[in-house]
DNA sequence: GAACCGATTGCCT
DNA sequence: GGCAATCGGTTCG
């Protein structure tokens, strides 16, 4: 007996690791939450590569959503929200935990996904580093702890080296290159396998606009950081592997 | 410049 | 289930 139970379907192969084009987040943030469930989250720090198929967003929209940081206009740490589409929007959050989003929309309209759960693929070895497990535990073969290693926006960032140096960084591993001369992490995403039944719910840990249906989850998986919500949406996420 | 608060997590009971 | 940790951003005086 190997393996204690099969808590993730073993990836027939390596997903694409060739980054979305910005098109694909110039968009309305709805649209680009619904279809970022099912891609592929990238990160490369050093020689660590990451990956996890992303599993859970949440839209955050403009100065209309209440609950987003550009209910406000802009700020000085909310303007990477109105900036050009594609652009990573990482923050802090009680003083602790990172949280990191993905500016939708076109340049000058707010808009952000924030990425909120991942189905590790890739880099398990260091992303079990990283959030502080067993370091000698080698391997990219899942374990039944794994599930919990990118469940949440904390834990994602931790696990794949995402902090505030990612901020305003181009999603893309060429882009990053050009933003900065040697950014610490490059971060993209890539198409993946979307979902087999989307859902909608409320955002999570918000109190204004708790109402409304921007939270998105692929309703079969183990990674949530929180239980689906039962909603399934009635058209069909499509396009996490058309571009 | 001081005070308050938060798109969370992990530990403790 | 409760709650402390911890600090940048925002607001208020």
């Amino acid at each position: 007996m190997r393996a204690p139970r099969a808590w993730l379907p073993p990836p027939a192969a390596e997903p694409p690791r060739r980054p979305l084009p910005r098109r694909f987040f110039a968009r309305d943030t709805v649209t680009v939450a619904r279809e970022l469930v099912g891609c592929t989250l990238w990160t490369l720090a050093g020689d660590d590569l990451c990956a996890g198929r992303i599993v859970e967003t949440e839209a955050y929209l403009d100065e209309r959503d209440p609950a987003s940081h550009a209910a406000r206009g802009p700020t000085a740490r909310s303007g990477v929200m109105f900036g050009p589409p594609g652009v990573a929007y990482v923050y802090l959050i009680y003083g602790v935990h990172h949280c990191l989003n993905v500016v939708a929309e076109a340049e000058g309209q707010a808009g952000a996904v924030l990425l909120r759960a991942l189905e590790p693929l890739v880099g398990l070895p260091t992303m079990r580093r990283r959030r502080g497990g067993e370091s000698r535990v080698a391997g990219d073969e899942p374990r039944a702890g794994d599930r919990a290693l990118c469940a949440g926006p904390g834990r994602l960032c931790r696990a794949l080296g995402v902090d505030l140096a990612c901020n305003g960084l181009l999603l893309g591993a060429r882009a990053a290159r050009r933003t900065q001369p040697d950014p610490p992490v490059r971060v993209w995403i890539a198409a993946g396998r979307p979902p087999a039944r989307l859902t909608a719910g409320p955002r999570i840990g918000i109190s204004l606009a708790a109402s409304r249906p921007l939270r998105f989850c692929d309703d079969c998986s183990p990674c949530l950081s929180r239980p689906a919500p039962a909603a399934p949406l009635d058209r069909p996420d499509r396009a996490s592997g058309s571009f």
